[in-house]
DNA sequence: GTAGGGTTAG
């Protein structure tokens, strides 16, 4: 046989289908004395067959005596962009220990990319002084991702240092300084530095320049900035809008929730990939036009543009808010049969099935994925505290300590929500002692939203007041609104209107404030109240978006509005509404017993509150929902039982 | 002979 060269050994290792011929090729520069070929090993490790052959490739660095710098920079930048960044860093780490080098001005751009993805920010630092120490730091490569690093985790002082202290900025350079602004919403610094560097007149803007100002719009959604902006690029901009530029603005107002000029820009567009198709359907989604997101789906597919991942987490969302649990599973179908499978669309469909009320559904799912991320565990748990079933987020809390995943405040927020649906207070205020003491995650005014409903409902008022009190954020409408909701349950008008007062001061041109206060007066029993509120917000022409539920029977999704006569069985429904009220009012004897008495009785008189609110055109917002949500989940327990059996 | 940074969609 022929001895085979590099050159030709390259070839093949790019024809490589499996990691045994990968192998095989391997044995063969073995035998033509090549295996130390350092470019044959970086071929390896970024071959067709990444991940897989990064594995491989790493074995074979591990076995190799005195690995070049060549090879580690190699591997450090395959693990840098590979799913287990931390591997880059501890590949550096070795390099430095092992072979007591310190690496070249090649080495570190990946490093620091490395410690951007793992937002490792001690490490980063560490590796900063260690590039200043050995002077790379007038390298620019280096330098933008080094200032990209402390963009991404948030440190943005230290990335302008970076910025102002290197002066042979390049287009790349300017650009991560605007990125960085952009990914901390300072969409006005982000414009400060675009429009220095055209005064600067160095460089030019280019694509990824315009790219970084439209997303610090989108993340901070400056609508009126990035209307600019738009301008700007079809006056200015030479180089067109590309499917890249035209995405990004489709996405800014989408999730600006401009979704007519969305969708202008949108149509604008001659060439649409995936990324466009899924910025709008996203965005309908977002906005709460699920109908829309899906029939924008079957239009993609018509246009045979392939959907990804994102299309499906887009659709399953928009199916979830709506509750069109079918539509879900037809989705949900067209994934699995397109192999479209991964935690993201996992956790999107436990989700559509917990909103739907399928909590058993939600859990097969979430007990089939392999990979959870903390927005797994979240939205079980959510889903489990908004179907009132605080035992089991309780037990699958403690489970995800076990499981060694982290909880962030989101996770804090389900559980004392759990805990708060059903009155297990001394429960929750354990959890928030926990969480602040243990996890050191300081409470956000979400959490104290939630403990002030949880001590509100179990009719602890006192405490409550107390606990706004000693709160060191500003409460905020949540806040004031579920201790006010608490006073109406409880009937202690006058801490009701002390509440009602902060509302107003807060949120004065909000309808919404109106109805609570009118809520609280109807559930005393003060019609004279409930008229005159009602009579001001008329004069105010305050109008309070209405809460909207939507049940699904067949296929068909069934949309009511507060009050609403619109379904051609309105009044069958409306009928069984009243009797449902007048059941409901003898199994719970009054409308403001204390939620103290478990599950049961907290659902059922949830459901009167919302049964009695729909019928009287008021609509009880609860804490942590949406109306529509709590209103939809209520109302369609009672409807499917019922009214549609 | 071999290599490098930033840029959209959840």
């Amino acid at each position: 046989m022929k001895t085979q060269g590099p050159k030709s050994l390259l070839a093949l290792i790019e024809t490589c289908t499996s990691l045994n011929q990968l192998k095989q090729i391997h044995a063969k520069s073995i035998i033509s004395g090549l295996s130390y070929n350092h470019f044959i090993l970086t071929q390896i490790a970024n071959s067709f067959l990444f991940p897989q052959s990064l594995n491989y490739a790493t074995r074979i660095l591990v076995q190799t005596q005195e690995p070049s710098i060549f090879i580690y920079n190699s591997m450090i930048k395959a693990y840098s962009q590979s799913e287990t960044p931390f591997v880059a860093l501890s590949m550096y780490n070795n390099m430095r220990v092992r072979e007591n080098a310190v690496g070249d001005q090649f080495t570190y751009p990946f490093v620091f990319k490395a410690c951007a993805s793992e937002l490792a920010m001690e490490k980063g630092r560490e590796v900063h002084g260690v590039v200043v120490r050995i002077g790379f730091d007038s390298d620019r490569f280096l330098c933008s991702s080094l200032l990209n690093f402390y963009g991404v985790c948030g440190k943005i002082e230290s990335a302008r240092q970076v910025f102002d202290e290197f002066k042979a900025k390049d287009v790349v350079f300017w650009n991560a300084m605007i990125m960085g602004y952009a990914r901390n919403g300072m969409a006005l610094e982000a414009c400060e530095v675009f429009r220095e560097m055209v005064k600067v007149g160095e460089v030019a803007p280019n694509e990824g320049a315009v790219l970084a100002l439209i997303s610090a719009c989108t993340v901070s959604k400056n609508l009126k900035l990035g209307r600019e902006i738009h301008g700007y690029v079809r006056k200015e901009v030479t180089f067109g809008l590309s499917v890249k530029l035209g995405a990004a603005m489709v996405d800014l107002y989408a999730k600006c929730g401009c979704l007519d000029y969305a969708k202008r820009v949108f149509e604008g567009m001659p060439e649409k990939n995936s990324v466009v198709w899924n910025s709008l359907i996203s965005g309908y989604s977002l906005n709460g036009f699920s109908r829309e997101a899906i029939d924008l789906f079957k239009d993609m597919c018509f246009w045979d543009v392939k959907p990804d991942r994102y299309t499906i987490s887009g659709c399953l969302s928009a199916c979830a808010q709506t509750g069109a649990i079918n539509l879900g599973n037809w989705v949900r179908k067209f994934a699995e049969k397109n192999g479209l499978w991964d935690e993201f669309i996992g956790t999107s469909l436990v989700d559509l099935y917990a909103k739907c009320g399928s909590i058993e559904a939600a859990r097969e799912v979430f007990d089939q994925m392999d990979k959870k991320t903390v927005a797994t565990w979240n939205t079980i748990l959510s889903g489990y505290a908004s179907n009132g079933q605080a035992g089991s987020a309780i037990e699958l809390f403690d489970e995800m300590r076990k499981s060694g995943a982290i909880p962030d405040s989101i996770t804090f927020l389900s559980i004392l929500h759990a805990c708060a649906h059903a009155g297990l207070v001394d429960k929750g205020k354990q959890y928030f002692d926990s969480m602040v003491k243990n996890d050191k995650i300081t409470p956000k005014v979400e959490h104290y939203g939630c403990m002030v409903d949880l001590l509100g409902r179990a009719g602890l008022l006192k405490e409550a007041r107390e606990l706004i009190e000693r709160m060191d954020i500003e409460p905020n409408v949540i806040v004031w609104g579920s201790l006010f909701n608490a006073c109406s349950m409880h009937g202690d008008i006058e801490m009701g209107e002390w509440a009602a007062d902060h509302i107003f001061n807060l949120e004065a041109m909000d309808g919404g404030s109106y109805v609570l206060l009118a809520n609280m007066y109807a559930a005393a029993g003060r019609f004279d109240r409930v008229k005159a509120v009602r009579q001001a917000m008329v004069d105010a022409s305050f109008c309070k978006l209405p809460g909207c539920s939507m049940i699904e029977i067949g296929d068909v999704v069934h949309e009511f509005l507060v009050a609403d006569k619109t379904h051609p069985k309105s009044e069958e429904i409306y009928s069984v509404l009243d009797e449902l009220s007048d059941k409901l009012k003898t199994v719970t004897g009054s409308m403001r017993l204390p939620a103290l008495a478990g599950e049961h009785l907290e659902k059922v008189q949830g459901n009167l509150i919302n049964l009695r609110s729909f019928s009287h055109g008021l609509h009880i917002p609860d804490c942590g929902a949406t109306d529509s949500e709590s209103h939809r989940n209520d109302l369609e327990i009672y409807l499917k039982v019922s009214f549609f059996p």
